[in-house]
DNA sequence: TCGGTATATTCTTCTCTACGCATATTCCTT
DNA sequence: AAGGAATATGCGTAGAGAAGAATATACCGA
């Protein structure tokens, strides 16, 4: 039954607010450390459980691994994260998630760091310097 | 977070079976386990677990207890039942369960017994003798 | 008051999940 | 080739959740 490994992976705090910020844009693993302020162990393993159950896709850019939802994804899904969106609209953590999430992809296409050479959604900073294979 | 709390319920296909079910029609406990085909004490627990996390209500009928979703439910809930009604349409097990639900309030209705003196939004049977403070 | 029906609770066992620490892997740069 | 950054995995522990058997509770009718 794929609802309930949609349910499963949202019921998590970590993987929800993960699955929020996914939502809206993909983004690698250390701009989820970054946003939710967790060690990198937790992150790692929660994003593990949401690809073994096919709620996420990965792709490798050099050092960095960007997590996204499935390009394909299932109706299911796709209606659950539309009702998830609504749900946190307005709701404190996740609109705050939202916030850190453009200040840490701002300062990603700054001169420190580009991983996420992604078209991102909503608002974005400068020079996305390279992109490699 | 209210939002975790519905998606621990929604992930357990019992509960999930559930609360479809509570989505569509106010139910007592006896037609849970007739429609779910689940021993008592299974039903029980999960009914138990959905109420401690306040996903559902109860009013007691004479012998019976006939669970309903809350009167004032919040928000999110109410987006993820209509969420989950939307997936589940066209669901083999989730559809099944409502052919069986309609059948046993049929058979509810007749002679035998008739717990649930709602007015189901559903089709219905006859006679709903009586309804016990 | 007693028996019966509907439902809930307790206890035990087992599995799954969450977390942190330490370590491994993969890729890039020099 | 070597070091470093980003990410993943293995291990151990603790707690949550699921299931069934047995038992308890609440209500009804006679």
């Amino acid at each position: 039954m794929k609802l309930i490994a949609i349910y499963k992976c949202l019921c998590d705090e970590t993987r929800l607010r993960i699955l929020h910020l996914l939502s809206h844009q993909a983004l690698c693993v250390c701009h989820f450390q970054e946003i939710l302020s967790a060690p990198q162990v937790k992150i790692s393993k929660h994003l593990a459980y949401l690809r073994e159950h096919a709620l996420v896709e990965t792709k490798r850019e050099g050092t960095w691994i960007v997590y996204s939802l499935p390009v394909k994804a299932s109706a299911e899904l796709t209606a659950n994260m539309k009702c998830l969106q609504d749900c946190c609209r307005g709701n404190a953590v996740f609109s705050a998630d939202l916030r850190r999430m453009n200040r840490a992809l701002a300062n990603c296409a700054g001169p420190l760091a580009e991983c996420c050479g992604e078209q991102p959604k909503t608002a974005r900073g400068s020079k996305p310097k390279a992109a490699r294979a």
